[in-house]
DNA sequence: CTGAAAGCGCTTACAG
DNA sequence: CTGAAAGCGCTTACAG
């Protein structure tokens, strides 16, 4: 009975089928804000059962202020940490009823404010700005709830959700030393702001080393480095990395070059993704609460009351730091 | 000079401030369809940049009929296969102006089929279906453009774009024979239906070996599998597995376990995803053209013309089967 | 090149 | 409990 052609069904195409306004098919059909007999909606539902009819959100959009979608950009979403937490942003997102619009930012300063552009276009009811380091002001000039996680721009009003980065590395460079090194590198990101920034700072505090090691947060791009340092023999003992990525990028090269981990090389990484179980070596990491930060983040963008702040990484002992389980 | 009520700046604002009319703004806006006079144009340009005015386009989209939205339902955006495939669909969408909603179905029919239904309430221009195998029927009774990525369900008349999963099994036999292996196992997933299903026919249709394993679509699981194969020393010499996910997860324990790789046990498998060249040892695989793909899938829903069928898997030799490349 | 006005499909006061 | 009608902010014939 379904109609099959192309011309979509209306609001008004039901009323008329069930003898009724499109007042009442549209209480029944959003169950109120008025209510209904129950013979008036038996006769609604039917008609539009019978007819087809598929609601149309961008007029009820437009004409509500609602939109029902969630903006949320994000560096990269290849890249497991912000998939993790994108997949947690999305769920609740979707349990709440609304649709998720993700834009890749690539890391570009330029593009995440062009796609914030775009989102606030859309009329979203809530934006959601997975940040990477050095981006700098988004779109202000309007209401739309917004927060930032991982990273928030210098200067802005906006709430902010984030691991506590000094904790995390601070964790691994103790549990570092209690294998017996007292020696403990660090490979940072490029630059030193953000929360890469925040981890490098903790770990220059911690007094734990004086090896700096530098590399984008590519795998690729870390790997290169641990295999330049193994052909030259100028590798540390022991070394916390700034994130997964760039662990995992060690781990390759490491298993290349002959250099064995643990034994050769502990490492430590601050992400905790759920790729960090599965290396091979597995990774010994202090893990942040991706799954709650995202929870968070929808809280406050969907209005939730009950916000918590997410518990404090923790540390998750593997393989590669020395530790023998599993 | 920015307005900074909350109330929204409206074009009717922008028209009256500007001392023309709406029509006109919208023709400076949109570039179009209708030429404005230069000076008009700069009056409006000025009054619109005055206000802060921000289009709106769920208004829009009422009026036009397009919301600049294309649906992308994947069934899991942290599965590095699903996370290539759907970044590259996003920017491509990007690329055309419009925006990408993302829902996870968590490999659930059902789920699927809901997010079809929300998708197509949102008025999406096109809907990209990353499927997984055993979804049945989705939405029908409309006529937004439908592709289906990887899995198109029985007796669907939609379009379909997927890698060829007979010759990249082949190929991966064929190379581990080339290696001097006469016994190939398969390492397959939980059913025989969907493209992993295929990929079975074609390991049976190679005659290639007797052993066929089985595990679901997770690292966990085939970890878990290849413990308890190394425990009992009934492991086979060579191995071809479904998906990268399951290859990652016969690394994870082969480490674990002191299996050596490839020399205990030679390992080929059939994504080829970005992840696989950074596990340790790198995993040789036959690669899906996914950036092809995606392409494609973003080229049929976006009614482009030029959308050519994508390359054939081929074979990237790495170390996990053997070679000494790298 | 420009303006006045209709209308996209809903939701929501308002009146009964 | 129900109906007639206004209006959300645009785009687009239509008329000038």
């Amino acid at each position: 009975m379904t109609k099959r052609t192309d011309q979509a069904v209306t609001l008004a195409d039901v009323a008329r089928r069930a003898g009724t306004s499109t007042a009442v098919v549209s209480y029944v059909i959003n169950n109120g804000p008025r209510p209904v007999a129950a013979a008036t909606r038996a006769r609604v539902l039917a008609a539009a059962a019978e007819l087809g009819y598929r609601r149309n959100r961008v007029a009820a959009a437009l004409r509500s202020g609602s939109s029902e979608l969630v903006g949320l950009i994000v560096p990269d979403t290849i890249n497991p940490y912000f998939a993790a937490l994108g997949r947690s942003i999305e769920n609740a997102v979707t349990r709440a009823g609304k649709l998720t619009v993700v834009v890749n930012s690539g890391y570009a300063a330029q593009r995440q404010h062009e796609a914030a552009e775009r989102l606030l276009s859309a009329k979203v009811d809530g934006l959601v700005v997975v940040s990477a380091a050095g981006a700098t002001d988004l779109a202000t000039g309007h209401s739309t709830p917004t927060v930032y996680v991982h990273h928030r721009p210098a200067g802005l009003p906006a709430e902010l959700v984030a691991a506590d980065n000094t904790a995390a590395v601070r964790h691994a460079v103790d549990h570092l030393r209690s294998h017996g090194h007292d020696q403990v590198a660090f490979l940072s990101g490029p630059g030193d702001d953000g929360p890469v920034g925040q981890r490098l700072a903790a770990w220059r505090s911690a007094a734990a080393g004086t090896t700096l090691l530098r590399s984008d947060f590519s795998r690729a791009d870390a790997a290169e480095l641990i295999a330049h340092h193994a052909t030259r023999a100028t590798l540390p003992r022991a070394l916390v990395t700034a994130t997964d990525e760039q662990a995992i990028g060690v781990l390759t090269a490491a298993s290349r070059h002959g250099v064995a981990i643990p034994d050769d090389l502990a490492v430590i990484s601050c992400d905790g993704t759920p790729e960090s179980a599965y290396t091979a070596p597995a990774l010994t990491v202090t893990e942040q609460p991706l799954h709650q930060m995202a929870l968070r983040a929808a809280s406050i963008i969907l209005g939730d009351s009950d916000a918590d702040i997410p518990a404090a990484a923790r540390l998750v002992p593997r393989r590669s730091c020395g530790c023998r389980t599993g």
